[in-house]
DNA sequence: GTTAAAATATGATATTCATCACATTTTTAA
DNA sequence: TTAAAAATGTGATGAATATCATATTTTAAC
């Protein structure tokens, strides 16, 4: 594995701020970066692992195969780790990541991982905290998804998109209706009706993949309500 | 705080089992047991707190309140930790727990929860992994809620009664019809008519809340198929 | 043991949404 | 630039399941 110059890393994660020099000298040497492009596949669900990824830039989404087709259990925006649940417990991953975007990653050995784990609490209580907070998030998530009907279930996902990815109440969506549907449970014709009826509320505009937020108060309604 | 003493007790978590007697000395002049009856708040949704909750013995249920009521979000059995995700990156309980049979439980301090992380480095790790394994577990279990229909979401419960809560193949069910349905998200009329259509079928016997499952490999392809 | 309250069962009806079918638009590749 | 492929839009239909109404059974309280 070649190694990299971590300490210079101008994109270091909450965590890895807490490392002294040699300890992101363990991190550099047991590290490397690379870039994908859109549609690539960072990890595949069923394969071996041994890395831990970084999300250094970037965006990109997280599919499990479930029963009834590709499921996307959730978006992750850099800063932030990809990797963590399906290498720690497991070997093999338990779900895939594609880029929607140009992103750059990094792959940590799992050994030097596990080492800077055993060397400072510091760094390993931020990523406990960082799991805490994941869990609820996925909590909150997953009741969301089983309790509100489709068009909530939508709006709660354009909602999510516009505050917590890209802080804008425009954008381009960076998911397929297809996609979208495999996010919030339903098919690709239903979610482009209910996009339409949203636009036809006055709720957004569409146009393609440009989304524009008009309403936000109602949208946050729709989405609570179901 | 009452001190206890931690390092006779048979109940250890297998985080705890790497502490040390020094380590184990801390964790009792900070924790307080408690028994809860079947039906008792262990804890509740958006009150403060300020313990790491162990749950020694029984089994409990957590329950987000979410748009359109109860979701019950898991079911718990000892041993293993109740309120991580709740009391670490949050103070205010995300959710509450409800005793489901007479449990014990260890209210841990979550200064001296935090020093043990500081100071044991293996009893951090096995606190990590039991955290992805958490978030990998809720990943399929969201999708199984999603993807299924109410048929397939039912019988995956009952398996995972019967398989994870009391490894037999006959026994009383912990939670109402009604309960039922805040798991599986759908309404308690529909539970009763699965379940006993599952009784029709010849899949389990049901009378009042006593069940056996019949023909399991059945039931398994029912929850596979949706 | 009796009564009240809660839980469960079950039919009828209405709603949501998946699925199929096909048209149209957009993107990609040659 | 053109052809092919992929994505999207939209109507018709049917299946799944919520909801309402009401009866029955079980449990809890006194």
């Amino acid at each position: 594995m070649r190694s990299i110059n971590c300490s210079a890393c101008i994109l270091k994660s909450t965590a890895v701020k807490n490392l002294t020099v040699s300890e992101l000298n363990i991190l550099g040497n047991n590290c490397a970066e690379a870039v994908f492009k859109k549609g690539d596949i960072i990890f595949k669900q069923n394969a071996l692992s041994s890395n831990i990824i970084y999300l250094r830039t970037g965006l990109i989404k997280l599919a499990i195969e479930g029963p009834q087709g590709t499921q996307i259990i959730r978006l992750k925006k850099a800063p932030c780790y990809l990797g963590l649940p399906t290498t720690m417990g497991d070997k093999i991953n338990q779900y895939s990541a594609v880029a929607l975007e140009l992103s750059t990653v990094c792959f940590i050995d799992i050994h030097a991982f596990k080492e800077l784990l055993r060397i400072n609490p510091d760094f390993t209580y931020e990523i406990l905290i960082r799991m805490y907070k994941n869990e609820l998030e996925q909590f909150h998530r997953c009741v969301k998804l089983v309790q509100n009907q489709v068009y909530g279930r939508l709006a709660g996902s354009l909602l999510y998109l516009a505050e917590e990815i890209y802080a804008s109440q425009e954008f381009n969506l960076p998911l397929s209706r297809s996609e979208i549907g495999d996010m919030i449970g339903t098919s690709r014709e239903t979610v482009s009706r209910m996009i339409n009826s949203l636009a036809q509320e006055g709720v957004i505009s569409i146009s393609g993949k440009h989304i524009k937020i008009l309403n936000k108060s109602l949208l946050e309604k729709i989405s609570q309500k179901g």
